[in-house]
DNA sequence: TTAAGAATAT
DNA sequence: CATATTCTTA
């Protein structure tokens, strides 16, 4: 076999996950306030692999417990947020149905309603998603481009056709507000009730200390199952987002672009 | 080394 | 807010 055989191969098994790993979007989302709890290095927590303990980056003195009292610093270094192929999704299933017009980053972040992104995550999204975007067209039209070398991310998710020619179609508002965007109300909202789902996802993949670092995607195929370990710890809290997600939240979310017009 | 995400500047 | 550039880090 070929070298070549081999990194295609190799990238498409890095690449896709199961269909089974990839619908269970609760669990790989992990709010801030619960990895911070395993920042802070809970007692009873072996935590195998995927434990970059507290680099320099985030010290746990920026989330040691903020006497302020009960609001959950907003203004503090958040960690670098993952994109993951689900959330992702559900950024562009919300600039699906906000129409490119209403889709700024602002308008996006509230109806992803995602807890802890913020409108800089999406604005960044928003900027390479639209870079991305212009490569398609560009490059995809001439016939046999393979544009998915690069943009892993973006290729996992479906572009959703109206985004790639200027066919003011859908300018105008038909967007539908069947359901309230949450994210906008959270504003004195104290403790329950406000949390979506959580976007932080900590990337504390196994990095082996000689420069061999293992594969994102591999390490977001396989979090899933390292979550066993965690979900002892996290399991009631997990309960109460993925019960939102579920419910809740999968209503936010049922908006699909099934319209085809 | 590459690339994703963030920061910064225009 | 969009976009271009640069920086940091996984």
């Amino acid at each position: 076999m070929r070298e070549e055989d081999y990194n295609w191969f190799a990238k498409w098994e890095e690449e896709l996950p199961s269909p089974e790993e990839l619908i269970p979007l609760s669990q790989s989302l992990i709010t801030p306030d619960l990895a911070i709890a395993f920042d802070l290095r809970s007692p009873n927590q072996p935590q195998p692999q995927t434990t970059p303990p507290p680099q320099q980056t985030n010290s746990s003195a920026e989330f040691a417990v903020d006497s302020s009292g009960d609001e959950p610093a907003r203004t503090l270094k958040r960690p670098r947020l993952v994109w993951t192929p689900q959330l992702h999704k559900r950024f562009v299933d919300a600039v699906a149905h906000l129409g490119i017009k209403n889709a700024v980053p602002k308008t996006i972040m509230q109806l992803m309603s995602v807890d802890g992104l913020t409108r800089e995550n999406v604005a960044s999204h928003l900027q390479k998603y639209r870079l991305y975007l212009k490569r398609m067209q560009s490059g995809g039209g001439g016939g046999g481009n393979d544009v998915g070398e690069s943009d892993h991310l973006f290729a996992s998710s479906p572009v959703p056709t109206h985004f790639l020619h200027p066919t003011a179609r859908q300018s105008s508002d038909h967007f539908v507000p069947s359901f309230v965007p949450i994210a906008s109300l959270q504003h004195h909202q104290p403790q329950f009730l406000h949390r979506q789902i959580s976007a932080v996802n900590f990337t504390s993949h196994a990095n082996n200390s000689n420069g061999k670092a293992m594969d994102q995607s591999l390490f977001l195929a396989r979090q899933s199952h390292h979550q066993q370990q965690q979900q002892v710890l996290t399991r009631s809290q997990v309960a109460n987002y993925a019960d939102d997600l579920e419910q809740g939240a999968n209503t936010v979310l049922t908006l699909f672009p099934t319209r085809e017009n």
